[in-house]
RNA sequence: GGGUCGUUAGCUCAGCUGGUCAGAGCGUCUGGUUUACACCCAGAAGGUCGGGGGUUCGAGCCCCUCACGACCCACCA
């Protein structure tokens, strides 16, 4: 982007160019506050949005681009319907995308053991996101780590809003926030200890799904199936009876054998009654395990009878709870099997599981399997299958089961009543209106499929710690049930930092003493809090009773059973309201060939590079024409058609008010005095225009911006090609209607491109903002938005249908030349224009400027009976000397 | 397995409560330097609206069904 300065003088250039357009008007704008909230207002009077805070790890997608200009449209529209728009901008800057690329890029990784360095610096700046060799990174304290993670956040986030300001984002940055600021971190904590106080906050130690990579509790919002290549194991149990009799069962985790508890087949399944209530001694390890019966084992899957183990997977747990079963743990915190296994009573189970400690669990796999290959205990061949095992969405590899001590935040996932918490939020996603509104279905999915209620605590490093302590009793045991909390008046606090009420820092750890929580909120549990954060609910009350709920949450569809989820939870919880009113959903961006734009062909195709090349305004309009909740593909054709678009209404432009200005409307309410306008088909063009006012309003009342911009174009464009080709020669006053005619037309061009100019305006920001510069006063983007009164009163009841005739007529003219492959210039001696009786009278009302438009000498109008207007009896005449142009 | 959306010209898509609804742009083709615009203009060709049933005087539009595509959820022995 070049750094022009706006023009001073408003003059109308000679050739007129979208080429840094947008610098210089994102110049003024932000210099003159243009989009800044005005705090002198009403909740009555504010619109407000809020817009998704961007994770600020990486570069732009073109996704971005493509939803927040969306966003925009919606947002500039309701300034100039006269609201007080309250559009901020945060970022997202406080989860563990930040951290992967604060390692990656500085080359270090973060190791609370290790003591702050005030001088430090990082081994390497600018490190990509392949490079990511744990053991090459440099191990720091806690501090130095988030020292760099604010560092290199702050880099992404000012290159992030120099790209949305290019985009033409009417943001107020002034209320901009970051997820990890002291702000949102003293609004976070407040909201979770009063989520606590309330019995919403509580902590359970519990089996949960665990990233050994990131080793950290993960929710079940972030989790996600992958397809990974596996095989079933035939493994024979020997029956503790003496009968010697084998139980086969079908595992795909054979390294679980360890961890075995049980088996379990289903309560009515024949071949399996005689054992229900007897134990079998498990191959390898000799365990004796019962045999149990569980509705949830399905005969026809693998055996029919399976291993239970601590723990495989969900239903594992679940048979775990509801059975009652032991607690065999083998897989670490690390993904590396436990040292010690204590209940395997066998010298030889012992010996065999010394074998598997300290293994991952891919070769603890293997090592098992040979050793079942060894005892003869595996039967056959392992079948291979590919089957969805659960992931950690920016993990690579498998989730495990780890039991751990975590916070969880009441979402109904736990409540199957019929009026609880569940039904509560079911209901809070009927009462919010849906753009698109089949989006809803999507919402009640996901909280009707919840399976547990929200795992909010993490143990990673960047991100807001929970704000407690516990309690640690007289022999140093941490009493998890003493949770100690700070006043909401010293928040922000860390907890590894400060100190509780009432205790010293040399406390800390002793026994009658405390510790400090070590875990961080989930990102989501941050971020769920915008409408709180960007609205001042922490400490400006006054702002945030006049923008809360608020009006307006743009989102994309892949993040509805997070973000808007977990939002409307908190707000639920917090204020019992909905968030917003509306929720605007918009679509992927899609390969060309159909397939979600991958990240890394997305930025590949920069949204810079794409902003320099077809303009702002040309990529607007591509975001323009996908309407919401649609998957568009990525389409560079319709960003040219975008950037043509806004060149035409600088083009056209400059012909419209090169006339001559019009006069002013006395009544200030129009561009130039309707009273001049008199011409029938000056008129006709008004009257049309105030239909298309109509439509278009009428859609951006329902946040159809795409309907809007579908009905605007087209008129615009045939206002180009037909009415101004119509008129040109009658404005330049060469009409037998003289100067009267030659007004009539100036005003109404003069009226009819005003109008066109707020019309495009929320769509087209920057080339119709620098037209409305050449002879308006003051910022398109705070007109008012049109309405059609005033066009229905200067087109003094004619019939918009005139229009039409005429340019069908100057189209059926048009033909004559292009079938006889001659200029446009070529004289038409006479021709005999043939149309339904209603056409003839309106072509005879604009037969003027019907000739001069075809060069038609000698005009005849016949009504008939026939289809459409047509020609006859043309004599043409002899086309124009072609002249070499610019010359001289 | 449950759910949602989609299938309209070569491409990208409109078509709102069933009656000029068979459309637009791009692309293609044919022409034109028409002094606002070659970052242009004019004209033309192109589709039995995924298949099959049904309702109706009348159906891209409503109902049923099948096929294909996409996504969400569930399943993970």
């Amino acid at each position: 982007m070049t750094d022009t300065a706006p023009r001073p003088d408003r003059t109308i250039p000679d050739r007129p160019s979208l080429e840094g357009l947008e610098a210089a008007w994102d110049g003024v704008w932000s210099e003159q506050k243009l989009y800044a909230f005005d705090r002198e207002t009403t909740r009555a009077q504010v619109f407000s949005i809020d817009t998704p805070p961007p994770t600020a790890s990486g570069s732009l997608h073109v996704g971005h681009v493509f939803g927040y200009s969306q966003a925009d449209m919606i947002a500039r529209y309701q300034r100039m319907r006269g609201k007080n728009v309250f559009y901020p901008l945060g970022w997202d800057d406080n989860g563990l995308p930040t951290e992967r690329r604060v390692q990656n890029y500085y080359g270090v990784r973060c190791d609370p053991s290790l003591p702050y360095e005030p001088d430090f610096t990082p081994p390497q700046e600018g490190g990509d996101n392949k490079s990511a060799k744990a053991a090459n990174q440099q191990p720091i304290s806690r501090r130095n780590f988030i020292e760099l993670c604010l560092e290199l956040t702050r880099i992404d986030e000012a290159a992030f809003e120099e790209v949305f300001r290019t985009v033409g984002l009417s943001v107020d940055w002034a209320y901009g926030y970051q997820t990890i600021d002291d702000r949102s971190r003293a609004t976070s904590q407040r909201a979770f200890l009063e989520n606590l106080a309330a019995g919403q906050a509580y902590q359970s130690e519990a089996p949960t799904m665990w990233d050994v990579t990131y080793r950290t509790a993960v929710a079940q919002a972030e989790q996600e199936d992958r397809d990974r290549e596996g095989a079933y194991h035939r493994i024979g149990f020997t029956r503790t009876d003496g009968s010697g009799e084998q139980v086969y069962i079908e595992t795909t985790r054979p390294e679980l054998l360890a961890a075995c508890v049980s088996l379990v087949a289903h309560p009515d399944d024949e071949r399996y009654q005689h054992l229900f209530g007897t134990t079998v001694t498990s191959p390898l390890f000799g365990v004796e395990v019962p045999v149990n019966p569980h509705p949830l084992a399905q005969a026809y899957k693998g055996a029919g009878i399976a291993m239970i183990c601590t723990f495989g997977d969900s239903t594992d747990v679940i048979w775990w709870r509801e059975l009652d079963l032991p607690t065999r743990s083998v897989i670490g915190r690390d993904g590396r099997f436990l040292p010690e296994a204590p209940w395997i009573a066998t010298a030889g189970g012992q010996e065999r599981y010394a074998e598997l400690a300290g293994l991952t669990v891919f070769s603890a796999q293997k090592r098992v399997v040979e050793m079942l290959r060894e005892s003869g205990d595996l039967v056959g061949e392992p079948s291979k299958i590919s089957h969805p095992v659960k992931f950690y969405e920016n993990g690579d590899k498998p989730l495990e089961y780890v039991t751990s001590r975590q916070w969880y935040l009441t979402n109904g996932g736990r409540d199957q009543s019929e009026d609880g918490l569940r039904a509560e939020l079911i209901a809070r996603g009927r009462e919010l209106t849906w753009h698109p509104a089949h989006m809803e279905s999507r919402y009640r999915n996901w909280v009707e499929g919840l399976s547990g209620d929200w795992l909010i605590s993490r143990q990673r490093f960047f991100g807001v710690p929970f704000p407690v302590w516990y309690g640690v009793d007289e022999h140093g045991e941490t009493d998890y049930a003493q949770v100690l909390t700070p006043p909401v008046e010293a928040l922000p606090i860390d907890p590894t930092i400060d100190v509780p009420e009432g205790f010293t820092e040399a406390q800390r750890g002793e026994p009658g003493g405390f510790v400090a929580d070590p875990d961080i909120l989930d990102t989501w549990a941050t971020s769920s809090l915008t409408p709180q954060l960007a609205g001042g609910w922490n400490g400006d009350e006054d702002l945030f009773g006049k923008v809360f709920p608020m009006d307006l949450r743009p989102q994309g569809h892949d993040i509805i059973r997070t973000w808007l989820f977990s939002t409307i939870v908190r707000s639920h919880l917090q204020q019992d309201a909905l968030p917003w009113h509306h929720a605007s959903i918009n679509g992927w961006i899609l390969d060309p060939d159909r397939k979600k734009m991958s990240k890394s062909k997305g930025n590949v195709v920069t949204p810079i590079g794409l902003l320099q090349q077809h303009g702002s305004d040309g990529v607007r309009y591509w975001a323009g024409r996908a309407r919401q909740g649609v998957d568009t593909a990525f389409d560079e054709g319709q960003m040219k058609i975008g950037r043509r678009l806004a060149i035409k209404v600088l083009n056209a432009s400059k012909f419209a008010l090169g006339f001559g200005e019009a006069p002013a409307d006395p009544a200030g309410r129009l561009a130039a005095d309707p009273a001049l306008v008199t011409d029938p088909l000056d008129r006709a063009l008004l009257a049309r225009l105030a239909d298309v006012v109509d439509q278009a309003t009428a859609a951006f009342e329902d946040m159809d911006y795409a309907r809007a911009l579908e009905v605007v174009e087209p008129f615009f464009w045939a206002f180009c090609d037909d009415y101004i080709e119509l008129v040109k020669e009658r404005a330049h006053g060469n009409s037998a209607s003289g100067e009267a005619g030659a007004a009539s037309a100036r005003a109404a061009l003069a009226i009819a491109l005003e109008v066109q100019l707020r019309l495009f305006a929320p769509v087209i920001v920057f080339a119709t903002e620098e037209v409305w510069s050449w002879w308006r006063e003051g910022s398109v983007h705070t007109q008012p938005w049109p309405t059609a009164e005033g066009l229905r009163e200067a087109s003094a009841g004619q019939d918009a249908a005139l229009l039409d005739a005429v340019a069908q007529a100057a189209i059926a003219v048009r033909r004559i030349k292009s079938d006889a492959k001659v200029s446009q210039k070529t004289p038409v001696l006479a021709v005999q224009v043939l149309a339904p009786q209603a056409a003839v009278a309106h072509l005879e009302a604009a037969a003027a400027d019907l000739t001069a438009l075809g060069r038609i000498e000698a005009l005849t109008l016949t009504a008939d009976e026939g289809e459409g207007i047509r020609t006859a009896d043309v004599e043409l005449g002899e086309p124009p000397v072609k002249q070499p142009r610019n010359q001289g």
